[in-house]
DNA sequence: CGCCGAGTTTTGTCCTAGACAAAAAGCACT
DNA sequence: AGTGCTTTTTGTCTAGGACAAAACTCGGCG
């Protein structure tokens, strides 16, 4: 046979689809239908993992499972976002021309191109105006393209280490913080996109506070752990889009628990615009506010 | 109550035992014992997680999870590592008292003493030499200590996420390579250990050739995707030792399937050293010999 | 004394199939 | 167009059973 066929939990590391749900789907719905091995486990054919995989990513946009799995296979590509097209707020001010250059770069796997690109940018603007106008509406973009199709995972994965080399890199060259709010950066366990985390920390830097980068996935305890022993004011999380938005809520009201009540819970990202946060949690619905925030602290104190 | 209970969503989250396992062990060793909520669903107290913490780790050491589940809550902090003490082959060149040094800054949470030393030494060494002496041992030695230990996760996240930074920097300001390789970098789903492959690049790098940077956690058939875009002849993947090798021949064997023949598949790190790859997978117990891997291949071509 | 092969134990993953709660959608009614 | 209620949809949890691969143990041989 030519087609490789994928084990269950291989399946799962490729789609991100749990076994259970994959199961589930197959009694529901009939689909997929996987064939048996020797020992009788399932052994999906690669054709309907692309399917598998072309359906997950409809979901990301708003299409329910129901009726994606009752579609025949042919009908899939056609199908447009659903939920409302993000808001474009900040384009007024953006140079959108530019902004498509850079994504055409990308999208053209040229790694050297894009940097040097970013590299200039960085360099005429300055960094906070570099954040706001152009990594910001950027990534934006990207995950919008994303939800399209009109972008490969690979290519966002290489826009991502490309823009983060070139924030980190600017990060650290900044003055040192010694200032007053320290504020620890993360992520929770099944959460790894780092680039908003990045953006806020470039962001606070610039504004004197001590920013404590602790990269992604953290598991609960020891983001508590890390507060004790660094002495943080302020927590903060970031949830990109695809993290599971149904379990934001739990995770954030363990954490608060877990949290002394004097440190503040801050979060931000793609990911929270469409929850209520629980009590004692502050939510950012852009960079802006997130730095005005820091501000006001900074007055109190 | 004071103290929180968690889902057994929650547990896996937090301590990487999957659900099945969590199950199984509470059936045949009697070991965890979680409470049910009001649907019968189990409800670990914190205690509990902490000892599954704990009895995890010392897994990862070699241990076997029979015996340590038949052990009393309080035997389980004195046991010591079990397989043999890494060999400390480059000992002889190294530092010793520079790195031990460099690992205290760490343990005190002093980021910016860290980030200072860091660049000191890559300013007079020369990035080959600061990757070989200074970074990989370092990285040996924070994951000998967290075995042991001696180190908090979010110690070794403090120092993985601002080791990587000095790295990504010194990697920017190479010049762009255009040489012969071109080096697909990146790591399978479930690993997300980025700093080896940071290393492998910039020594790849100062040999000119040209790498592409994919980040971590790519499903295997976008790494496909990814190499045939980017015509690249080599793809390596890096393991560390936290990847379940049971996985790793698996997922060989499936990459090595989907890749072009002509395509070389080269992996190394800490994960890979037990483990026997499958044909048509070249294995790297060292930087040193991946370097000299591509040295032979520019003279080949 | 060390090494190799066969047998035994340990251990994780997969399987089926049912139950239920939370979220989303539909709908009636201001 | 909004608001509150009912129904449908959907994911996660539960239970125990089966089995294969890995790890350990032990006997025999060089």
């Amino acid at each position: 046979m030519n087609t490789p066929s994928f084990s269950i939990a291989a399946v799962e590391r490729d789609t991100g689809l749990s076994k259970d749900v994959l199961r589930m789907w197959e009694r529901r719905y009939g689909f997929p239908v996987p064939e048996r091995d020797a020992n009788g486990e399932r052994a999906y054919p690669a054709e309907q993992v692309e399917r598998l995989r072309l359906i997950k990513r409809l979901m990301d946009q708003g299409h329910r499972p129901g009726k994606l799995l009752a579609l025949p296979a042919d009908a899939l590509p056609g199908l447009a976002p659903k939920h409302a097209p993000p808001t474009r707020t900040q384009a007024a001010t953006a140079d959108t021309e530019g902004l498509e250059e850079m994504l055409r770069l990308i999208k053209q796997h040229d790694a050297n191109g894009y940097m040097q690109a970013l590299q200039q940018r960085l360099a005429r603007q300055g960094l906070q105006r570099f954040v706001q106008d152009i990594v910001a509406p950027l990534t934006q973009r990207v995950g919008e393209a994303w939800e399209e199709g009109r972008f490969e995972v690979f290519e966002e994965h290489l826009f991502t280490e490309l823009t983060k080399r070139v924030l980190r890199q600017a990060i650290a060259v900044l003055p040192l913080g010694t200032g007053k709010p320290r504020v620890l950066l993360t992520s929770v366990p099944d959460e790894q996109h780092i680039l908003g985390l990045l953006m806020v920390e470039a962001l606070f830097a610039l504004e004197g506070a001590q920013c404590i980068p602790l990269g992604t996935q953290m598991p609960l305890t020891e983001i508590n752990r890390a507060t004790l022993a660094h002495g943080a004011d302020i927590v903060t999380l970031s949830f990109s889009a695809a993290y599971p938005s149904r379990q934001i809520p739990e995770v954030l009201q363990q954490l608060r628990q877990l949290l002394p009540p004097t440190v503040e819970l801050w979060i931000g990202g793609a990911g929270v615009m469409r929850t209520t946060p629980p009590s004692g949690v502050r939510q950012f619905f852009s960079l802006e506010q997130g730095v005005q925030s820091l501000v006001e602290w900074q007055r109190m104190a």
